[in-house]
DNA sequence: TAGTTATTGTCTCAATTTGTGACAATAATA
DNA sequence: TATTATTGTCACAAATTGAGACAATAACTA
């Protein structure tokens, strides 16, 4: 925690989607001895992009290089700033803090959000927290700060992005079934859909190459198996 | 210009989209005795909310409050960084510039884009430059830094949200006939647009109350009148 | 081995939306 | 009174989407 390494006031936050259980997840992480729950997030150093800065962040989160990244909010208003939460985040780890510590300082935070194949992460704490997990959307904990609604606008995003980017494809693995890729629009819009129409209307965009049945065992016609086109 | 009163390393710019003469058109600030063209931008108050940092800057530029503002993108990239600029643009208003200056500092930008309607505006100059006035999008002068990339974004952001959004009103009078708004998609699009398909696609979205036709002197039928309801 | 089960790929028809042109209505002009 | 330019609306074709039907098939059951 060098000061003079980072950017004042600035921070970036991600909200890293993975799909499991036929749920949405985020990855969250929980700050050592104050039961505090925030999301990945970090700062950027002096000589270095912002996407670089939030890209190292997510490979130290996840081990992955190369995730699908978008940014798409910062969030700057002053209430956001509340320096008694970072201080006691700090404290808890045997930091001594003075008044005038750079990370005490109001932030505005530039906000991405992932999406990650889930099975290929290894989820993994920063040296001030204890846990770094995933959570179905729909069961978070109590968020620090404006977290909540970060998590928020970043799900509107990525419905609003749904229906013009095959963005969904990047929360599966290389090869997936049709009904795995209807699961993932479904989660991410809330609610059902049809499966013919679905169908027909993923093939008709001519982003999916088409390879082997897949055999699961399962007493019934084995689906084809997809992967994304580029 | 005093240093305490700013964040450093912070900055926004705005893509301010007027409509005249069947074309969009922006603003664009001409830096005193520099020959450089720039987006309108400015600084955050230190107790300021990000966002009203904006709206206080626009208003400054074009009079006008209540301007509809969305922001789109945070440009953080080391390489826009050209502290040379930023001195030369100073220099050339008598200041003399410490080398360590925060002006001279890496800014991150977060860059915003306006619809307003025209014929309301005064372009305003700031004190570092003489003049603020309107380009077409296909006619701006060569601009500073990263500008251009900015207001590329801009527009395609505009014409994605075009499409789920009803935004073009904002460039109009809140009276306008069919025709008028439907320029404004063109403009906006960059495509003629049919006029059937459109009227009826625009009456269907049942945003548009129809008042008093408007009767232009002209030797045809007289267009209706719309607004934008709420 | 023949029937059963669950799911898949594909087809069909209806409903809705969009593309395209036609045409009468109308405000000012000649 | 005819002419002109544009507008509001309608009609029909084309394309897309909604909704269901049905045969194909992989594994299980008996």
């Amino acid at each position: 925690m060098e000061e003079k390494r980072y950017l004042p006031h600035i921070a970036y936050d991600s909200v890293i989607f993975g799909f499991s259980g036929n749920q949405l997840k985020i990855l969250i992480m929980k700050y050592h001895n104050t039961g505090l729950f925030a999301l990945p997030g970090g700062f950027v150093k002096m000589d270095e992009d912002l996407n670089a800065a939030v890209r190292r962040g997510l490979k130290e989160r996840t081990g992955l290089d190369n995730i699908y990244l978008e940014q798409f909010y910062t969030f700057g208003d002053v209430a956001r700033y509340q320096s008694g939460v970072m201080k006691t985040i700090l404290e808890a780890n045997g930091y001594s803090v003075p008044e005038n510590h750079w990370m005490l300082d109001r932030f505005i935070s530039i906000a991405y959000y992932a999406l990650i194949n889930y099975d290929k992460v290894v989820p993994t704490p920063d040296a001030l927290s204890d846990s770094c997990d995933w959570y179905a959307l729909d069961k978070l904990p109590p968020l620090m700060q404006d977290h909540r609604l970060i998590v928020e606008k970043a799900l509107q995003t990525l419905r609003d992005n749904l229906e013009r980017k095959l963005v969904g494809v990047n929360l599966l693995p290389p090869l997936f079934t049709m009904n795995e890729l209807q699961k993932v629009y479904e989660a991410i819009l809330g609610e059902k859909l049809r499966r013919t129409t679905f169908q027909r209307k993923m093939l008709s965009l001519n982003f999916l190459q088409r390879h082997d049945k897949q055999y699961s065992g399962k007493a019934h016609k084995a689906p084809y198996l997809y992967s994304f086109k580029q």
